[in-house]
DNA sequence: GTCTATAATAAGATAGAC
DNA sequence: GTCTATCTTATTATAGAC
């Protein structure tokens, strides 16, 4: 790591590496003050608990994320444009970051307090009426006839688990499923355009139905 | 809790509960041992360690879930038919058993060691070479021409995700969607359904394509 | 087998000097 | 702001009597 000159930084910078790779209750103070080269009675000093050291980390790397893939999806009234750019985003931001599921699940375990937070802050952002952007769109089309009468939050539901599903679930996909890589490119791109084909030819119009 | 007379399976059901409120490291042995109605020395007495203890509890717990869930679904070849089971039964087991999803991802995070074995010793039985049934009807649909020629493992990914998704997120859910109940028979059955209809319609042959 | 009492350790937090 | 030394508490595990 580069040499960080203010104390406060090099803390939260150390306590991210620590808080990623443990989660909130694996994480030991001792660890984080070594890690940022300091002793563990400045942490308090700076951060006053543990608690408000994590909570710190945790909106700084969520935050992040989130705005991060939010900013990356482009403004778009088509579902399945929409869809494609939805899951290539999410998979490969998730691939870049495999410590991110497991933080995030800590988290949830946790109660998701702050996480439920950021997400209603981002989510909600021209007023508390507009649903967020997928359910939205999707709701829109299936108003306008452009795809089959789906439940737009059951829909939404069912694409954000086919998407991260494997990244939670992957020690144990890769114990069952010998020789599996899910971070291989190669996996990554035949998931995506997997999920992208089952969810489109799911929700289309058939053949002889169209508007 | 009814009297039971064996001390070593009091120990267990105490275990359980408490395991799976708390997870393995949140769990005490002081409160399991209270919740027994004994003292904390006579949990070492029987189970040597918290660590072994925990493991007798996890693998008792999801044995049951996994041979209950896998001999509720019959034997068939149609994929519409194995899908509708599949869907239906998960839901409902995960429904029954709200503390079973984040016991289980706690178990993923320490690596998952036990859960793997017990995994592949129910999907495997009759051999290595075979796949699991959801993947082999699948492969075999595929084969026949019946559905289109999807790859059966992320077809699958995305089927476990899209069904438990619902109850990893469900904090975080419950937070920004508000109102949604997951729990309740109404949102499952209307779950159940999207599932289905949604990836019944995302592999089935498209109109003037059957065979 | 079951108990009480206690050891052994680990972790977060703080006091007080510099 | 930063350090060393220490407090407090919680938790697993064991020793030893009955």
């Amino acid at each position: 790591m580069e040499l960080e000159p203010d104390t406060q930084q090099r803390i939260l910078t150390a306590a991210t590496e620590v808080f990623l790779k443990q989660g909130r209750d694996g994480a030991r103070m001792k660890e984080i003050a070594k890690q940022a080269g300091i002793n563990q009675a400045l942490l308090h000093y700076y951060f006053r608990s543990k608690q408000k050291l994590y909570e710190a980390v945790f909106e700084c790397v969520f935050e992040r994320f989130l705005a991060g893939f939010l900013d990356a999806i482009p403004e778009t009234q088509d579902v399945q444009v929409l869809m494609r750019h939805f899951v290539n985003n999410y998979l490969d931001r998730l691939a870049e970051n495999p410590d991110l599921v497991p933080f995030i699940l800590w988290e949830i375990r946790g109660g998701g307090e702050t996480m439920g937070r950021l997400l209603k802050s981002h989510l909600f952002r021209e007023g508390e009426d507009k649903p967020p952007f997928m359910i939205q769109i999707v709701q829109e089309a299936v108003a306008k006839g452009q795809i089959r009468p789906v439940d737009p939050v059951q829909f939404t539901l069912s694409l954000f688990g086919a998407c991260v599903y494997p990244f939670i679930a992957r020690p144990i996909l890769e114990k069952v499923i010998p020789g599996l890589d899910l971070f291989s490119p190669e996996f990554l791109e035949q998931r995506k355009e997997e999920i992208v084909q089952l969810f489109w030819n799911g929700v289309r119009p058939q053949v002889g139905e169209e508007v």
